[in-house]
RNA sequence: GUGGUCGUAGCUCAGUUGGUUAGAGCAUCAGAUUGUGGUUCUGAGGGUCGCGGGUUCGAAUCCCGUCUUCCACCCCA
């Protein structure tokens, strides 16, 4: 037993199976991506240290991966680095393992800016890891699809992304519910209680609140500094009831007086008006109390949850108007968004949503019946595979009854036969593994029959 | 990173207050059926009981450590 290999914590390994699911997933976002004119683009696994530090906060920072150096990397180390992990960390790493796609991007588009004509879309499905703590529907590696597009201020990019979020989901038959709120609001928010310099603490706080209820975020909110009158301004904001364009209202009275809420309810205004004029199938509500921890955000912040599963957030993503900026390059806005594949996976599975057809593997086997019969069929796996329907032959003379279990286990919808028999009348017997059903057809129509029978 | 929890066959689990050779179902393989699957019947293989150490005449069972699982924080997809 303790022999027996594995896999490193947090990690797991994909079957068959599982990647049949997998890949419909990635290739319904895929298409939708494609749709709407973003572009695929792949980073390496691991990026330098320098790119990755400092972009995530502190607690970031401490799930990053750290790859440690080739080589004998001590030798030259004196003992007064090797004290604290402060001073023998960059001694030793250099490189980390990416933790998430955005950052990467960024570094992306900032070392290929001349390359690279504007507004630039691009989407990107790659594994990320993060060194957390494991949990259910929380892994240490994981795939993101994210979409993003830099190089354009204009607030059609926000709508179009919820119309994609829209489309994939409505592909992938999942309901879901959308929240979106701005930034510039919680600031204006947290200016208006006189604490603009508790912004990141509030939206911290605030984020939390379906999850532990309102006492329990007055108690933190309290507990990070906010004043009691502070915590009694912000009250009717966790409250606020209403339609979207009622809480708009309300909110200008709160913050319309200060710039940066003015310009965050603008924002939201035209937001939710282009929306209006799209037909987004899915609801889409104004949550104030939405805040998403990452910081870079400056704009709109989405979110998105699966209407009929209780799980956490399955996409979510932002506005970010300087996330190039640390790599020197300064003005470059961004939007863009996150889909979480793992979690879809396991919504999906839990409402049983994959599609039969997604998981079928190969159309067609041919049995084999011995040397001779498998020669005389050879031509016909060749030409059935070029018309592009899948086929395998059983490669061994096994036991009929052994091929059939193989072909019953793999779901393979026909089955054919060619056995002395039909070679000697120049046929082949097809075999339709859901009914039973059988039929002798001659050789120059049988990819003919293969394929009328597949269709129905 | 903090606190807790779990671990017995490929999978799901039994296993009495520590007591001989650790069991079942499912799965796998073989046979009943030398050209017909998903049902049935028969049989077989597969475990140093997560790993390491300790207590004991004796440990799957008790103790310590370690790894893993799951959970709550933290944070997040």
């Amino acid at each position: 037993m303790a022999q027996k290999p594995a896999i490193p914590k947090g990690t797991r390994d994909f079957g068959p199976n599982v990647m049949a699911r997998r890949d419909y997933i990635f290739n319904t976002i895929k298409e939708v991506f494609k749709l709407y004119g973003f572009e695929p683009i792949e980073t390496p696994a691991m990026e330098n240290l320098s790119t990755l530090t400092g972009k995530y906060g502190d607690e970031g920072d401490k799930l990053l991966f750290r790859i440690l150096n080739s080589g004998d990397f001590l030798s030259n180390i004196n003992d007064a680095e090797k004290q604290s992990f402060e001073t023998l960390g960059p001694r030793i790493s250099e490189k980390g393992l990416r933790y998430d796609l955005t950052v990467p991007f960024a570094r992306f588009v900032v070392q290929y800016r001349n390359e690279i004509s504007f507004p630039f879309k691009r989407y990107q499905i790659q594994p990320v890891w993060r060194a957390d703590r494991p949990q259910k529907g929380r892994y240490r590696e994981f795939y993101q699809c994210d979409v993003d597009v830099v190089g354009s201020d204009a607030l059609i990019n926000e709508a179009e992304l919820v119309q994609l979020v829209d489309e994939v989901f409505k592909r992938l038959k999942i309901k879901v519910v959308t929240k979106i709120n701005n930034r510039k609001v919680l600031a204006g928010l947290a200016e208006y209680i006189g604490q603009p310099e508790a912004l990141i603490d509030i939206t911290v706080a605030i984020d939390k609140l379906d999850k532990i209820g309102i006492d329990q975020v007055n108690a933190e909110l309290r507990e990070k500094g906010l004043s009691d009158k502070a915590v009694e301004l912000l009250q009717p904001v966790l409250f606020m009831e209403g339609s979207t364009t009622e809480k708009l209202t309300m909110l200008e009275k709160l913050i319309g007086h200060l710039d940066i809420g003015a310009k965050g309810i603008a924002e939201l205004r035209q937001l939710f008006d282009y929306l209006r004029i799209m037909d987004i199938s899915m609801p889409v509500e104004l949550d104030l109390t939405l805040a998403r921890g990452l910081n870079y955000y400056t704009g709109a912040i989405f979110e998105v949850k699966a209407a009929e599963v209780p799980m956490g957030s399955i996409c979510g993503g932002g506005r970010y108007d300087n996330l190039t900026g640390v790599f020197g390059m300064p003005d470059m806005s961004g939007v863009g968004i996150s889909f979480g594949a793992d979690r879809i996976y396991d919504v999906m599975q839990s409402l049983e949503l994959f599609p039969e057809k997604a998981m079928q593997s190969t159309q067609i086997i041919f049995l084999n019946f011995g040397e001779k019969e498998m020669t005389y069929c050879l031509p016909f796996l060749q030409k059935i595979r070029e018309k592009g329907l899948s086929a395998e032959i059983f490669p061994d003379a096994a036991k009929i009854k052994k091929q059939l279990r193989y072909a019953d286990q793999k779901q393979i919808q026909i089955v054919v036969m060619a056995g002395e028999s039909e070679m000697d009348a120049g046929q082949f017997t097809i075999k339709q593994m859901q009914t039973g059903e059988q039929i002798t057809v001659a050789a120059q129509s049988l990819i003919e029959k293969l394929a009328e029978r597949l269709k129905a």
